[in-house]
DNA sequence: AATGAATGAGCATTCATTCAT
DNA sequence: GATGAATGAATGCTCATTCAT
């Protein structure tokens, strides 16, 4: 009966943390500043989130999710292999383009040690379905016999790294976003 | 007479922060627990770094300078491309693997906002020798046609992740080595 | 029809206070946790109490008009002096030892600075009985000619110090009880 | 070389504290106000105390020393036993009556749950003089047969009462002071 | 009346930096 | 230069109380 805790609240404040770690970074950012850039007041942060440790956890998870989901959206599954690689490197690259803040936070998120063990496994999960496809493809020959977990990394640290001078030179993102593709397709195909 | 300055002290000063901050995180290290590590006063810390902030940017470059000079070491101006791509992502890979900490270290500061762009221009320039070598290779095709920056940055990206693997698994480290190799030079050779 | 105020609430909450403040000291516990340990909403606490500290006072008299009540519950009216200021030591011990917690929290409030002079008096008034028979005994050369409150005081201060023996050394609480006694009455006895 | 730890400073602390908890209470004593009446930076304290919890049981140790030392100065050793313990009753009610203040703040964390289990052991031992010398007096026959500990509690906490009436009636505290001991003789000698 | 989300003042503690010795 | 005590702004978090539902 009393006040319902609001979804909306919950979404300003991640929201306010994205928008505010991007820019200051992490420690820089107080709980005051996410709280009041949400418009909410210092004390009803802590009722949707425990410490500010959990909102950065739950901010990496949702990032997590956000992302692998975009990737797996409108999957060509009946397409070819490359053209399957093609939509997650676009779709992947994209989204950092679209939404640099929230790559930033992840970026610093990766390296962060207030990330517990627990969430980077929950965090990963998503990304499982990536490890599927490359099995397969190298199981058909497709992709060189390197290890899945190499494949799945290179794919990302190319787009992360590729993302960079995509924003870094707006006017050139199509070209590099192909370019870096190129390279990641030319390492890992047979 | 006043005490000079000594060097060891701003070594050991360094050498501790790397310590620290590989465990434990940029902002969870304290500057008295750096001169503490180092058994050199809280003060005297900042007889040698005017601010934390300074520290940070100096063992930044530090890193940088370290890193390049180890890849630059021994190269071989006479050998073929791939053995001189191979030497660089060679040495890389086991400077990484030897000094977990500085990796870690590194890791944090390129992310960190507490390093300024003069920093990282700085920290930058020692690598200038990479893109010529790139530049020259893509001249003479034996390199795809690239921009050189992306090259540069695939070859950093990619080895950094690689090491992440050597790391995790020992037994396979010169395995993964190798095969991130392969990757790397497939995705940018002609 | 608004639903009348629950008797059952208001002692839930006080039972509560109780066993949370025996337990973890008067400012150690919210009255959040009185709330969830009485199962009452939060807010709800304060439509019974409309602060922290009117719940304390509340508490406070409680405790003492119980007391009160206990001590001269039976009181052999016509019993000689012993017997009756044996009754009322035997009651105050055995209530001592049988409600620890209620116990403990007097001797907290006893001291608190939350608990107003008001309370005090208020809290003091039931045992205006007490004192007259101290008065009339003292009229009659039964007991010393001392201060009445003294000799009030001292039964108080020596029972609830008894109190604590018989709670550590369950054992011998009955050896306790009459050797307390015994050093009460020797003290105020003719 | 640097500034040396001043005891001066620790002692202000520990002053300032017996004098804001006696009036406001334990709980409502932010560290703050303790630091600014010591005249002191509100770090400061922390370099003397390490958290709020260490400065408390200090200050209980502290008391619980002075009190003890007040008790046996000058105690009269060839004396008999009555002169004895007259000593000491009259050493604590002064003690009391002159220091209002350090007796609140003793009342108060005598019952409070900050007291370490530890602390509590340290600071009676000071007091176990007292129980030699009731001991020996028991054996003497001087005293009656009753458990030593409930004879030193007994006088504890009479004396604590008498105090309050010594301070409530000041023109009235020799008189009370002398009644106190009496009952207290009367209730423990043979 | 009942509920529990919302509020924001308040607090213990940390930490980069300064400064007396 | 070296030392470490001194400083006080800054921060994460708590909690009594209010108020929308």
């Amino acid at each position: 009966m009393a006040r319902p805790r609001s979804e909306d609240k919950q979404e300003a404040i991640l929201a306010a943390a994205i928008a505010l770690i991007a820019e200051r970074g992490l420690n820089a950012t107080p709980t005051s500043a996410i709280s009041k850039a949400a418009n909410v007041a210092e004390g009803s942060l802590f009722t949707y989130f425990k410490t500010k440790e959990q909102l950065v956890n739950q901010l990496y998870l949702e990032l997590k999710r956000e992302l692998a989901g975009v990737l797996l959206e409108d999957f060509p599954k009946r397409g070819d292999a490359r053209s399957q690689f093609r939509h997650v490197w676009d779709r992947y690259a994209d989204w950092g383009v679209v939404n640099p803040d929230k790559k930033k936070v992840m970026d610093q998120l990766n390296v962060s040690a207030q990330i517990s063990a627990e969430s980077r496994a929950i965090g990963a999960a998503p990304f499982a379905a990536l490890e599927t496809i490359v099995k397969t493809n190298i199981a058909a020959k497709v992709l060189r016999d390197l290890p899945v977990a190499l494949v799945v990394g290179a794919m990302g640290s190319l787009v992360e790294m590729t993302i960079g001078f995509m924003v870094q030179f707006p006017e050139q993102a199509q070209e590099y976003r192909r370019q870096g593709f190129e390279l990641l397709w030319n390492g890992i195909a047979c």
